[in-house]
RNA sequence: GGAGGAGUGGCCGAGCGGUCGAAGGCGGCGGAUUUGAAAUCCGUUGUAGGGGCGACUCUACCGGGGGUUCGAAUCCCUCCUCCUCCGCCA
């Protein structure tokens, strides 16, 4: 959420800034600009007749016979006063109400450096690390790979749960447990990250911390969607959303604290399950376990003061590249444009793996830093000394890595032209020794 | 699911319907004392919003919301959360 105050003061700019990431709504900055106008005034005029009411008020206090004409007098006053300082204070709450809405619909700002660009054809190359690798052979994708090494099932996942589901089976199912081991090992005891194993059912406040809500509400499962469901007693007190991302529990994690400033930055990793609806995807990567309903991933979120955004960010996303370059996996490095960013999101990269069998990067990481926009949210604050004013702090997270996608790298860089896959060498401990995932002869 | 109990400032804990933003303690910060530290003493110490260049000032906030009242931390209603016991359960 973007400061209310900033916003009114500097219209022109946060109109420019929109631009760029393709928020076109310009009548609707006016109207927030009048709406706060309004409400300033409001608020005036509201606490001038209650400072006079107060007064009044502990006059009356004095007043020793309760019953006396002056009394009475001063109280009918009174009480008409009383009826105009409540009809203000509804139309305030009215007003902030308007104001609210419209700001947890407005994006971040993108940063200055960010590039301009619409999508992700304008994102801009960083770095590139490692060579595609080379077959003899044409290069099979992950779903033919893990279907024949009976490792990937997506047959039974969908008798089971329906489309863009996948069971993992045997050394794939074990490849995801070393994975995600592998991932939480390196981060706490290589990257000074503080391990969280977070619940994956949240209620709406956390979501609108990280602003998942209100806009995005069509993405996410949420439990008690119907109306009939909804209206039993018994579901009371269970209305939450699967986690989209454990961004979203681990985020919150601070929200409505205030943190000491040497505390900071702080540093949290932490593994789950991730369910996604997938609404508006339709035809995209239908097929195999590139976008599924639901992901396993470990995720690292960082807080920080102001001044170490930049900084942080760079480091995250060091962390989370670091996954892959101790895994052997050929990817690069994008930064995204301004278009293509997330909602919440001032500046990021993405993470990109080379997928031989689509001869594309996909996506297997985003890193965000989000300035205060999600602070601000979630009331996550920080005092810079123990003398000071709190102030809101930055948040940044990335994954590090979406463990599916991780897979699917690995089975496509790592296929052998008999069938078999090379496990990388970090991960065999975590395989029991396996080295390959044999071919089935 | 059943039965009880409790929610006050960073924490603990008082609080007659009216000078209560709220006693006291702890913690934090500043200072005195000390060679240094501990102990002791003195002072100070919430958040947000509005106005003012500023010193400053006003308003709101005692789990959330609503109500009664001239006036609510204090009375009423309601919701939420936490704790204890019983039942069920991985």
């Amino acid at each position: 959420m973007l400061d209310l105050r900033y916003v009114s003061e500097n219209l022109p700019e946060v109109k420019a800034a929109l631009l760029r990431r393709g928020f076109t709504d310009a009548e609707l900055l006016d109207r927030l600009g009048r709406l706060s106008e309004e409400r300033r005034n409001l608020i005036a005029s509201v606490e001038s007749l209650r400072q006079e009411r107060n007064e009044a008020s502990q006059a009356m206090a004095k007043i020793s016979d309760k019953t006396s004409e002056t009394f009475q007098a001063k109280r009918d006053r009174l009480r008409a006063l009383g009826d105009e300082i409540k009809r203000g204070e509804t139309k305030q709450v009215e007003l902030e109400g308007e104001l609210e809405t419209i700001l947890l619909n407005l994006p971040n700002l993108p940063r200055p450096d960010v590039p301009d660009g619409r999508s992700e054809r304008d994102n801009v190359e960083v770095r590139v690390w490692g060579d595609q690798p080379s077959f003899g052979f044409q290069p099979r994708d992950h779903v033919e790979i893990g279907s024949q090494l009976g490792i990937l099932d997506f047959e039974r996942a969908a008798k089971i749960s329906g489309s863009r589901f996948v069971i993992l089976k045997g050394l794939g199912s074990r490849l995801n447990r070393a994975l995600m081991q592998f991932m939480l090992d390196v981060h706490t005891s290589e990257h000074g990250y503080e391990e969280v194993w977070p619940p994956v059912l949240v209620k709406d406040s956390a979501m609108r911390g990280t602003s998942q809500l209100p806009k995005f509400a069509k993405d996410a499962f949420r439990i008690a969607k119907d109306e009939e469901w909804e209206a039993q007693a018994d579901a009371r007190g269970h209305d939450l959303y699967l986690v989209p991302t454990a961004e979203v529990p681990i985020t919150n994690l601070h929200a409505d604290e205030i943190v000491a400033g040497s505390d900071l930055p702080l540093a949290y990793t932490g593994y789950t399950a991730c369910f996604r609806s997938e609404a508006g995807s339709y035809g995209k990567d239908t097929r195999g376990m590139i976008r599924v309903h639901q992901f396993d991933k470990v995720e690292l979120v960082r807080f920080c003061r102001p001044e170490q955004g930049e900084t942080q960010l760079e480091i995250l996303t060091g962390h989370a590249e670091a996954i892959l370059q101790k895994l052997g996996l050929h990817h690069r490095v994008v930064e995204l444009c301004a278009g293509d960013m997330g909602f919440a999101a001032q500046k990021s990269y993405d993470l990109e793996v080379w997928l031989p069998a689509q001869n594309a990067y996909r996506e297997i990481s985003s890193c965000s830093w989000f300035g205060d926009f999600q602070a601000r949210r979630m009331k996550a604050r920080f005092r810079p000394d123990p003398k000071a004013k709190p102030q809101l702090l930055h948040t940044l997270n990335g994954s590090g890595l979406a463990i599916g996608r991780t897979v699917v790298a690995i089975l496509e860089q790592n296929q052998q032209a008999d069938g078999a896959v090379t496990i990388p060498e970090v991960l065999v401990p975590y395989m029991g020794g396996v080295e390959r995932i044999p071919p089935v002869s």
